[in-house]
DNA sequence: ATCTATATTTCGAGG
DNA sequence: CCTCGAAGTATAGAT
């Protein structure tokens, strides 16, 4: 319905729109939005399902469940139509980030020369972490296909705008640096294991996440020590600063060249 | 439109919809989407603005200057119409964030009785923190008006799901807790702050934000004792029990109550 | 029901 | 232009 109205919600927040021409779209689920002339994506108003439209004659009131209302006062109606569109069959997505962890998981090497899969989505007590690898002691790193890798290959923390937020282990006792850096000069230990945090965009969050994974695996004997690899398309500068200070290694991955490589060329040697 | 059409979409993703009814909508701005008969507020797929439209016999292309493209395959018309809105006058709102930052920073003794602020949004080096306090020695604690706290009174972890994930000073060695508890006992510091985190609804991203704040600002000898307090409408569950473990407070605000409260009245003794 | 993590997030502000 | 954080985020999946 194409309508000159004015519309009133009161729910998490208050918001008004003020009298004029937009669009009113009523889906099968009762969900109403109200667009204006630009935009492809977000509403100026709405109300998601599940909710209840209470049509009074100029006046549409929709409620739901948790007492949010969206009021559309309708002043004059300039075009009006329907259709039952049916269910629709839905959407087929490649390239999320489902898809880029089923590829590491392939090609785990990727990530770094000696590492093998453990298992997927490994659980733990504050969720599933993404990948779980085991890593042999390989001194010599390998030139890797199609990816960048940033090591923390000196102790220095080098935290450009953030001055020795990490400096004092701040990270936690058992935390990832130490992890990372107990595989070093003392006796080797029996297990080696490596958490992957896997993302399309890995911003600052991203970098907590497989931190506080880090915190519980690293405590774990049976898997440590344990070093955090954060694997992303794409990794915001501030999330690469707090990662090498937190001793957690980023590898940026190339999503089309690693589908391309469905074997990993690193295996193969 | 309503029509019987399939969906290409290339770009940051590859996405398919299989021939089916559904309604586009092209806006003003050359902007459009596809939407199925339910969920108010996404489209099934969309081009957002900026971008252009190439449109021959039964295929629609949209792409946009980064490249991305949306191909719609028209197989059926059902019903065709337009109808040019003008531009929208805008939405008002009342009730976000910056809204109850803006009450929190006009009463900040809410937040805990002897508290004043020093300024909003106080630049630090990894961002800005919403509202930076000042805090009096006072030993008695007022009752608040429209408020809950939640006070780190024992030292006792508790951390029901996430067993001893701090409890090893898991937030840093100069960190919130130590800053927390600095403030009893030993003789007392001529600076006394507190980093406040305005959040409407808290989750675990904001206990992790603040924490950040904490490490950094306890650590400069012309704020610390730093304490750290997180004020939301709503604070989930998970994130309460993280920030406790902290030695972060939690502040529930009644946004409609603070407004209705201009003047703070624990001032006023 | 609640919470966590993702999103073609979108959107806006600030550097 | 980019980066970062907020959003009535919405939405899907897991506990």
């Amino acid at each position: 319905m194409i309508a000159r109205c004015s519309v009133d919600y009161v729910g998490r927040l208050t918001a008004h729109l003020p009298p004029a021409v937009r669009l009113l779209m009523v889906k099968a689920d009762g969900s109403v939005s109200v667009h204006a002339d630009d935009r492809a994506y977000k509403p100026l108003n709405w109300m998601s399902p599940p909710c209840r439209i209470e049509e009074a004659p100029g006046v549409w009131r929709v409620v739901n469940r948790t007492g949010e209302e969206l009021r559309i006062t309708i002043e004059e109606i300039l075009q009006d139509s329907s259709y039952d569109l049916g269910v629709d069959p839905g959407l087929v997505k490649d390239g999320v980030e489902a898809h880029l962890q089923e590829l590491l998981a392939a090609s785990p090497a990727v990530l770094g020369s000696g590492l093998t899969l453990v298992r997927r989505e490994y659980p733990t007590a504050i969720g599933p972490v993404d990948l779980l690898c085991r890593w042999a002691d390989t001194s010599a790193d390998t030139g890797t296909v199609a990816v960048e890798t940033t090591r923390l290959v000196e102790a220095v923390p080098a935290v450009g705008a953030v001055p020795a937020v990490g400096g004092v282990s701040a990270v936690g006792a058992a935390g990832p640096g130490e992890a990372g850096r107990s595989g070093r000069g003392e006796a080797p230990t029996a297990a080696r294991h490596a958490a992957v945090e896997v993302k399309r965009v890995a911003g600052i969050d991203a970098v907590e996440q497989l931190t506080r994974y880090l915190e519980l695996l690293g405590r774990d004997p049976l898997l440590a020590p344990v070093r955090g690899i954060l694997a992303a398309q794409e990794i915001k500068h501030q999330a690469r600063v707090l990662a090498q200070d937190r001793g957690i290694e980023c590898v940026v991955v190339d999503y089309e060249a690693l589908r391309g490589t469905k074997r990993d060329e690193l295996t193969l040697f």
